[in-house]
DNA sequence: ACACAATTTAGAACCATTATAAACTATTAA
DNA sequence: TTAATAGTTTATAATGGTTCTAAATTGTGT
């Protein structure tokens, strides 16, 4: 089974047609065993620069926002001016070079266990994210 | 010594120049014994319905960052279309209650010790911020 | 093939933020 | 006191990431 057939059926499940430009756009972004980063505008001329035939912007934007419905990508809370994300989508942490401004992947295994003493009535806890920053 | 003159001389010796503006500023961000969460349109909006003399959006601007240059004010990763600033400075974390859409301060000891096993060569740890979302 | 809904797209709109540059003001030196 | 100067405020324009719009295209079930 190639990967594209691959991609048509992850499509297919989540309710999304599998159209041309969101298979390349999955292959970008899922065929690779290193999960990474990215702004909406670096993945546009990551995808860009692979093929010729090109994929609007406006696609890319629905796209990723479709994918992160989905929860194939996870968006990363940065307070830059846009928005990151990520196809690592497992349960981690960053560390955030503020001088290279470049994320970086902490494992759940590189941070202690969190203790959340205070509780909030009537909430639960959703997610637990940590973010470290590094400077020269 | 009255409110006014404490800023005036909080202002001075950051080096700002104590103006009409940024000394009426100060007092809505520093004089209560909460502190809390806003976005600038918020501060602008709390500001210009307690003086009469309205005090410009550039000038909000200019003063939050300057005030977060000088560290009186801590800018909140939350990732959304807009900046989150927090007028306690202290080393603590928050809460995000995804439903109502509100910051709640985590104390730092509300939260358990956190360990940061991976290290990061030539680089040391600025700040270690943990964002826990809530949820209904 | 056909009908229909989903999708793509270029371009406009939106909106938080930053830049501009002219008027104003705090400060310091005559 | 004034005068000179640098710092500040302000209205307004520009920027840039994101979302919206509506027309053209495409995928899917019949
Ligand atoms: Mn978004
Ligand atoms: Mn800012
Ligand atoms: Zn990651
Ligand atoms: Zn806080």
């Amino acid at each position: 089974m190639n990967l594209a057939s691959i991609y048509i059926k992850k499509l297919r499940n989540s309710g999304l047609r599998p159209t041309k430009q969101r298979i390349k756009i999955c292959e970008v972004l899922f065929n690779t065993d290193k999960t990474f980063h990215f702004s909406i505008n670096e993945l546009s001329t990551l995808i860009n620069s692979k093929y010729s035939q090109k994929i609007s912007l406006a696609t890319i934007y629905n796209t990723v926002h479709a994918f992160k419905d989905k929860g194939y990508l996870k968006q990363i809370p940065l307070n830059a001016n846009q928005a990151y994300f990520d196809t690592n989508i497992s349960d981690h942490h960053h560390f955030y070079d503020v001088n290279e401004k470049k994320l970086i992947d902490l494992d759940n295994s590189d941070v202690g266990p969190i203790k959340i003493y205070k509780k909030i009535n009537g909430k639960k806890i959703k997610s637990v994210e940590v973010l470290v920053k590094l400077e020269d």
